[in-house]
DNA sequence: AGCACGCCGACT
DNA sequence: GTCGGCGTGCTC
C-alpha cells in the first residue's frame, strides 16, 4: 500500500501517514484534502513510503489531490524543510504558511478568467477567406491576433461588444488557445507601461561590485554591498538583474518594509518595461498575492520584489537574491515561525546555487564579522553616487548644557530658521507618535501605564486618548488623578504631535508635515505626503522611522534628531548598534542632491563612542568597538543564541515551565543555559511573558542540543504558550 | 491549534 | 433536572 506523509498545519512536531489509491500520479509538494479529526484540511505531501509503523486501521485515505495549480517544487520544498529543522519549527506549519491563503482552503481556488488568448498552429493557417464574409468581427480578430501574437482579454473586450464571444468559439474550435496565470502554460509576458529609463553612468567603485559579481557566474557566494546611504546601491543591483533576465533568470527582490515596495517597483518597472514583474507583501490581497505567487511559480515573473515573506515565493529559474537593507530587523519574523528572511535567503542562494547580495550602509554586526572574516565578501561603495552631493556634516547638541524649548535648543532652531529663509527643507526626526510618552501627575507622580501590559500609555491629545502601543488598548484622557484625585495632570516629554505644536508656533509661516504611522494611517496618505514634500509643498517635515528610509528629497537639507538617548540606556545588547545604523539612515536624508546636508543631534553624550564615530561617518570604527564589546561578553556574533520563549496569565506557571524545560534539557551537549526570567517588556496583552536563554560557542552544538530537547519540550505539556527562538532579536 | 470528552456550579 | 465552565487528550 502506498502511504502519503503529509504536513499539516498543526503545532506538532511529526508528519501524517494517509494512504492513496486511485488518485493517479502523486507528486511531493502536491495539495492534498485530508479527514483529520473531526475535521477537514489541507495539507502537503512531504513524502512517501511502503509502510507505516501505525496500525493499518488508523491510517485514512486521502480524500482528494487538487490539480489547480501545480506541485510544490522539490526546491523551494528544501528550502521549506531547512527552515522548519533550522528555527525547530513543525514542518506543516512551515509549509502551510509559505501557501498564499487560497491554496490552503479546502476548495480548489477556481479557476482565474484568462489574461489573453493566443492562436495555435490550427489557428494561424486558417486564412481570413474561410470565415463566412458576413463575419466580420470575426474576421478582423482572426488578423489582429495574427499580427499581434497575442491578445489581452481587455483588448479584445474594447474591440467590439461580440469580440469575447467570438473569441470563445475560437477556442472551442481549436484555433486559439486561452493563456492563463494560474496553470503553467504558454510563455507569456505581461505588459506593462514604462517609460524605458536610461541607466545611470557607473562610479568606479559601482563598476567593481558589478564586475566582482557577475564574475562569480551566477554561483552561490554571498556579497556585502557596504554602501554608504546614497551611493547608488540600487543601480548595482539593477545592472546584475539586467543580466540575469539577460541570461531569462529570475531575481528575487526583499526589502524591509511594504513601504519601500512602491519606490522600488516603480524603479525596476522604468527600467525593465518589457519584464513580467511582481510584488510580494501582506498588504496584497489573497487574490493578487495567490496571481503574483503563481506567476513567480510559473518562472513568468522574472523579478519578485517582496518583503520577508517573499523568500518562500517558488521560483524555478531563480538566479539572484538581494537583501536590500540586510541589517533591518524587520527580516525577523516575530511570531509563529521566527525566521529571518536574510539568513534563509542566504540558505536558498546555497541551495540553488545563486549568488546573495546583502546590501547596507550599516551591515548587522554578524554579516559585517562574515565579510571581516571571508564568509562573505565584501564590496565597498564608498562615495555618493551624484559627485557634487558630499556627505552631510554631523553635529551633537550637548542638551545636559543647552536649555530646550518644548525639547528644542536653540542651536537646532536657529539652524531651522536658516533653511526657511534660504527656502530649503528642514527634518525633525522623533521616534515618538502621539503627543507625548506618558501623562503624570504632578501631585502624586502618577503615571498612565497600560494594565495589559508593562508599558506606558501613550498622550494623543487630538483625540483625547491615552493609547497603549503594544497592544493598542486605548482609554480616555481623565481629567483628574485616578490615584489622588488631583487635577494637576500634565503631558511629559516629547511626541511628533506635540512637536507640531510647538514648530507651528515658533514658525507660524512655515509649512509643516508631520509623518508618523496615525498621519499616514489613510490608504494612499503616505504618497501623498511624500509627493509634497518632493514638491516643495513643505518647509519642516517632523517623522519618524517611516520617513528614515529611502527616500531622496533633493531640497532637504538639514535634518535635526530630537532626542537620541534613550537607546543609550536599553538593556537590549544590540540597542546601539540599532541606534546607529537609525542615525545613520536619517544622516542619509540631508543633502542627497547637490546641496550641502547638515545633520544636528542632540544629546547628553556627545562624547560618547557612538555619536564619535557617527560624526566621522564611521561605521568601521563604530562596529571595531561593538565587535571588541561583543567578543569580551561573548555575546553573538561570537556566540549563537536560542530563546525558549514562553507566556501564561500568571508569570510563576510561566516561569515554572521554563524551570521544568531547564531541568528537562539533555546534558550531554556543549551549550550553556541560563536561568528563567521574565521578558523585558513582561507583559504584553495580557500576558506574562518570560524566556530561557540557551548559547553556544558552536552553531553545531547549538542545533544538535535545540533537536533533542525540543523533542522533550513536547512532552511537556502544560497550560502554557510557548516557542523557541532561534537567533532572537528581542529578549 | 481545533475539537472532543468529561466532570462540577447556577439557571429556564 | 440541564447548560456550560475550561482541564486533558488526541489528531495518521
Amino acid at each position: 500500500m502506498k502511504i502519503l506523509q503529509i504536513a499539516l498545519d498543526v503545532p506538532l512536531d511529526t508528519l501524517f501517514d494517509y494512504s492513496a489509491e486511485s488518485h493517479g500520479e502523486i507528486h511531493i509538494g502536491d495539495r492534498v484534502l485530508v479527514s483529520f479529526g473531526r475535521r477537514q484540511m489541507v495539507g502537503v505531501v512531504a513524502g512517501m513510503a511502503d509502510h507505516s509503523d501505525l496500525a493499518p486501521g488508523r491510517i485514512k485515505p486521502v480524500l482528494q489531490v487538487f490539480r489547480d495549480t501545480p506541485p510544490l517544487s522539490a526546491e523551494i520544498f528544501r528550502l521549506l524543510r531547512f527552515c522548519a529543522d533550522y528555527y525547530h519549527h513543525p514542518l506543516g506549519e512551515v509549509v502551510l504558511n509559505a501557501l498564499p491563503a487560497p491554496l490552503r482552503q479546502t476548495r480548489p481556488v477556481a479557476r482565474a478568467k484568462p489574461v489573453g488568448y493566443q492562436l495555435t498552429e490550427a489557428g494561424l493557417t486558417l486564412a481570413t477567406d474561410a470565415l463566412p464574409a458576413r463575419a466580420t468581427v470575426k474576421r478582423k480578430l482572426l488578423q489582429s491576433l495574427k499580427q499581434a501574437g497575442t491578445l489581452l482579454r481587455s483588448d479584445i473586450a474594447a474591440f467590439s461588444p461580440i469580440a469575447p464571444q467570438a473569441i470563445r468559439e475560437f477556442v472551442a474550435q481549436g484555433w486559439a488557445t486561452e493563456i492563463d496565470e494560474i496553470a503553467d502554460s504558454a510563455h507569456f509576458s505581461l505588459p506593462f507601461k514604462g517609460e524605458g529609463q536610461d541607466k545611470m553612468p557607473l562610479t568606479p567603485a559601482q563598476e567593481q561590485a558589478v564586475a566582482a559579481i557577475l564574475s562569480g557566474q551566477y554561483q552561490f557566494q554571498v556579497w556585502l554591498l557596504y554602501g554608504i546611504t546614497g551611493s547608488g546601491k540600487t543601480e548595482v543591483y539593477l545592472r546584475i538583474i539586467e543580466q540575469v533576465l539577460q541570461h531569462g533568470g529570475q531575481a528575487l527582490v526583499l526589502v524591509p518594509e511594504i513601504n519601500l515596495t512602491p519606490q522600488l517597483e516603480s524603479r525596476f518597472r522604468a527600467r525593465f518595461p518589457d519584464t513580467c514583474q511582481v510584488s510580494l507583501h501582506s498588504r496584497l490581497s489573497a487574490g493578487e498575492r495567490l496571481r503574483h505567487w503563481s506567476l513567480a511559480q510559473s518562472g513568468r515573473a522574472q523579478i519578485v520584489l517582496g518583503t520577508r515573506l517573499a523568500l518562500f515565493a517558488p521560483m524555478p529559474k531563480l538566479m539572484l537574491i538581494v537583501v536590500d537593507e540586510e541589517h533591518d530587523s524587520s527580516f525577523k519574523q516575530q511570531d509563529g515561525l521566527r525566521y529571518s528572511a536574510r539568513d534563509m535567503a542566504v540558505a536558498r542562494g546555497k541551495q540553488v546555487g545563486a549568488p546573495v547580495i546583502l546590501g547596507s550602509a550599516t551591515p548587522a554586526l554578524e554579516t559585517w564579522y562574515n565579510a571581516r572574516t571571508g564568509r562573505y565578501k565584501m564590496l565597498e561603495l564608498p562615495a555618493r553616487a551624484i559627485a557634487e552631493a558630499a556627505l552631510p556634516a554631523i553635529h551633537c547638541i550637548d542638551i545636559s548644557r543647552a536649555k530646550l524649548a518644548n525639547g528644542l535648543s536653540d542651536s537646532l532652531i536657529e539652524a531651522m530658521r536658516v533653511r526657511l529663509a534660504r527656502g530649503e527643507q528642514s527634518l525633525v526626526f522623533i521616534n515618538r507618535r502621539g503627543y507625548a510618552p506618558v501623562m503624570r501627575c504632578g501631585q502624586c507622580g502618577w503615571v498612565s501605564t497600560c494594565h495589559r501590559c508593562s508599558s506606558r500609555l501613550v498622550v494623543h491629545l487630538r483625540e483625547k486618548r491615552l493609547r497603549c502601543h503594544h497592544c493598542g488598548h486605548e482609554s480616555r484622557i481623565p481629567s483628574t488623578c485616578p490615584d489622588c484625585g488631583n487635577a494637576d495632570l500634565a503631558p511629559i516629554g516629547q511626541g511628533t504631535q506635540r512637536l507640531e505644536e510647538s514648530l507651528g508656533s515658533l514658525f507660524p509661516t512655515a509649512r509643516i508635515l508631520r509623518v508618523d504611522r496615525d498621519s499616514a494611517r489613510r490608504k494612499h496618505a503616505l504618497p501623498e505626503m511624500l509627493a509634497r514634500i518632493h514638491a516643495a509643498e513643505v518647509d519642516i517635515v517632523i517623522g519618524t522611522q517611516l520617513l528614515a528610509k529611502g527616500h531622496d528629497f533633493k531640497k532637504l537639507t538639514l535634518v535635526g534628531v530630537v532626542n537620541a538617548d534613550g537607546a543609550l540606556y536599553s538593556a537590549d545588547f544590540r540597542a546601539s548598534e540599532r541606534l546607529f545604523a537609525q542615525l545613520m539612515q536619517v544622516a542619509g536624508r540631508a543633502g542627497r542632491d547637490t546641496l550641502p546636508g547638515i545633520v544636528l543631534i542632540q544629546t547628553q553624550f556627545p562624547t560618547h563612542p557612538l555619536f564619535q564615530a557617527l560624526i566621522r561617518h564611521d561605521y568601521p570604527g563604530f562596529a571595531a568597538t561593538l565587535l571588541t564589546e561583543r567578543k569580551q561578553a561573548e555575546f553573538p556574533p561570537y556566540c549563537h543564541q536560542a530563546l525558549l520563549r514562553a507566556e501564561a496569565p500568571q508569570m510563576e506557571t510561566a516561569l515554572a515551565f521554563l524551570q521544568k524545560a531547564k531541568d528537562a534539557a539533555p546534558g550531554d551537549f556543549d551549550v550553556s543555559l541560563f536561568d528563567p526570567v521574565s521578558a523585558q517588556m513582561a507583559r504584553l496583552a495580557g500576558m506574562e511573558r518570560a524566556h530561557l536563554l540557551v548559547q553556544a560557542a558552536s552553531r553545531g552544538a547549538l542545533q544538535a542540543f535545540l533537536g533533542v530537547w525540543n523533542k522533550a519540550l513536547f512532552g511537556l505539556g502544560g497550560s502554557v504558550r510557548w516557542a523557541l527562538d532561534v537567533d532572537p532579536l528581542e529578549f
